[in-house]
DNA sequence: CTTATGTATTATGTATACAAAATGTTTCGG
DNA sequence: CCGAAACATTTTGTATACATAATACATAAG
């Protein structure tokens, strides 16, 4: 029951990123679960640290919309509603559909090239059952894209709304099913970024993250049932 | 020179929101100049609390993007180059462009009233000189249509777009030959909604911005070429 | 048996103290 | 007069102490 939490000491960084990073993590991979309160001093206890850098990872967790504060009475972690993760989703689309346009425009022969070996990595990948091999291509194939558009402030956005989703990621990923549709989707992506069509790729962007959307709702509903 | 900031003290909220929203009003009025140094201590006496709050309010301030740590020497206020103001100026198209067309969707009737309002309210204020008054009609219109999405993270994060470019707001405000094209733009965002026309909103919206694009870039250059 | 009140505990909000690192300055040697 | 090293100062990073508000529990009254 009181197990760790893996605290991944970068022993350069701040006990402030490190406490915060390990939060974020908790939070995302589902040990630290909706509605769950954060105590300050139970979490120093917990990860070797004082109040204060504990604090301070807080206040970002508050920013970035993985914990709520509750006046008087601490942190817990926000709770995922349907609403939350369709006005998640809803901007999301817009800034993929944005991502891939500039990529259409600003992807470099390098990075086309790391692009086609992330298609086909992720193609490898689904043939295996390791759902967290799985996800972790499907991350680096998008990663790739939204580094291509050059624009730093995308890239964080993007991140940051793909993190809330964490949680529900193992949703499409373990399902086998869809596994051969997701690899026509990134296909049509690299190709139609690779060919520089705008159109293509941005309705080939909608698609996928529509796809992913109805996944994840019909799990949530699922998970609100029981 | 050793001006007080302007404490607005919401007797209720705690000390690291009222530091923060200090803090933070300042940077985007340019009390604080880009790449000034926040000194803790410093802070802390001018603003009459301890170090505690101000670190937790520089957490903030940092995922917000308008200061930047350096390791070991503390925070600075963030500078703004063309690059970062671009990048953040091709997001908030994407989302501007997705808030109108959400708008068209959404909207009630009480607040297609507010918006018809604020539409004629801008263009009295412009008649006007006061170009803060200008400034406030222009925010308030805006308000109402992330509002009528319905979505609350958009509305978080158009908000916070906005105000990376505050300290430029001036610009195409202050020049008064802009101001019947920025009513034009308004009345026709204010139709296309008004219509439901979503293809043609999602045009003005996008002109809208790059109209201040243009600006507000024009103005970069001339400052750091001083 | 239920409800209300008072007390005790707990957790946050804030301040301060201490340590370590970085920067700036002074002094000494060449 | 210039450069390097040592020292002093400043500032962050972290821990701890204290006060206040909120919650929970127990006890007493109806």
């Amino acid at each position: 029951m009181d197990e760790q939490f893996q605290v991944d000491m970068d022993e350069f960084l701040p006990l402030r990123d490190v406490v915060f990073n390990t939060l974020r993590k908790a939070i995302l991979t589902g040990q630290l679960k909706p509605g769950e309160r954060l105590m300050e001093v139970h979490l120093a206890n917990r990860l070797g640290v004082s109040r204060t850098p504990i604090r301070e990872a807080i206040r970002k967790l508050e920013l970035e919309g993985l914990v709520i504060m509750i006046p008087r009475r601490g942190a817990e972690v926000a709770q995922i509603t349907e609403k939350s993760l369709n006005d998640v989703l809803e901007v999301r689309r817009a800034l993929d559909v944005l991502s891939v346009e500039l990529a259409c425009e600003r992807i470099t022969e390098e990075e086309m090239a790391a692009l086609k070996k992330a298609c086909d990595d992720f193609e490898r990948a689904t043939k295996g059952k390791d759902a967290s091999v799985i996800a972790r291509a499907d991350v680096a194939l998008h990663d790739i894209i939204v580094q291509a558009t050059g624009n730093q402030r995308l890239q964080q956005l993007v991140n940051n709304l793909s993190e809330q989703m964490y949680r529900y990621r193992f949703v499409y990923i373990k399902d086998e099913s869809q596994h051969e549709k997701l690899v026509t989707e990134h296909k049509e992506i690299y190709e139609s970024i690779l060919n520089r069509d705008k159109e293509r790729a941005s309705r080939a962007a909608k698609l996928h993250i529509d796809n992913q959307e109805k996944s994840i709702i019909r799990q949530i509903r699922l998970e609100n049932r029981k």
